[in-house]
DNA sequence: TTAAATTATTCCTTGAAAGGAATATTCCAA
DNA sequence: TTGGAATATTCCTTTCAAGGAATAATTTAA
């Protein structure tokens, strides 16, 4: 696991951008210092942050900048929490493996 | 989601011990120091601040403490990111919905 | 009780991160 | 091209976390 996912993600302001996006969609820098009552040049700051860790995309449209969620650094941290996932629940993965049988799928690893 | 877990899993220190532990299981303080080439007051410090957030638990055993992991904290995590999970992967959720089903357990949430 | 091993704590210094305030930049509309 | 809206950047200050070094505390063995 790398730390700077989750060093951008254990600012609070910065995770509730992040919460904010999945739950409303992509969003504005305007809509994000709005919605969460930071000022704009901080929530301009934070969002960098979480650009240059890649959690998010950054679309411009003309005078605005839309700020989407990427995936793959909760991908990888869901992958990184498999290995943990043993230690809580065997039954789930019992299942999960069965499923992936009856599915036909590789599981190999 | 809460920040201290994820405050305490971003210095990298201190997401090594976890993996180290993870992957050996619970190891003393010393052992760690050892394992991770870390002097015994960081290796103190950082297991404090692990302990602290709740992702570890310290066992005395005459000398020593043996430190063991916990669960809650990263079944929290999990938790957290399945509101993450139907951005990269609707299938897995739409199967995940069918295994409930045939295990006949309840999925009222 | 003393010594040795293991771990905890304290003190200090340093670096980095965050917020505030001001200003710069970019872009569109008129 | 000028004005206004949206965003970025810079500068400053403050706070905090981390490491090093030294030392304290605890426990067992002898």
């Amino acid at each position: 696991m790398n730390t700077t996912t989750l060093t951008a993600l254990a600012e609070p302001n910065r995770l509730h951008i992040i919460e904010l996006i999945r739950d409303r969609g992509p969003l504005t820098i305007g809509d994000i210092a709005n919605r969460l009552e930071l000022n704009q040049p901080q929530t301009s700051k934070h969002v960098r942050v979480l650009h240059e860790a890649g959690l998010v995309e950054v679309q411009p449209a003309a005078n605005r900048r839309i700020i989407k969620l990427r995936t793959e650094p909760f991908q990888e941290l869901d992958h990184w929490l498999e290995s943990f996932r043993s230690m809580w629940d065997d039954r789930l993965d019992r299942l999960d493996e069965y499923l992936r049988d009856i599915q036909g799928l590789d599981h190999s690893d």
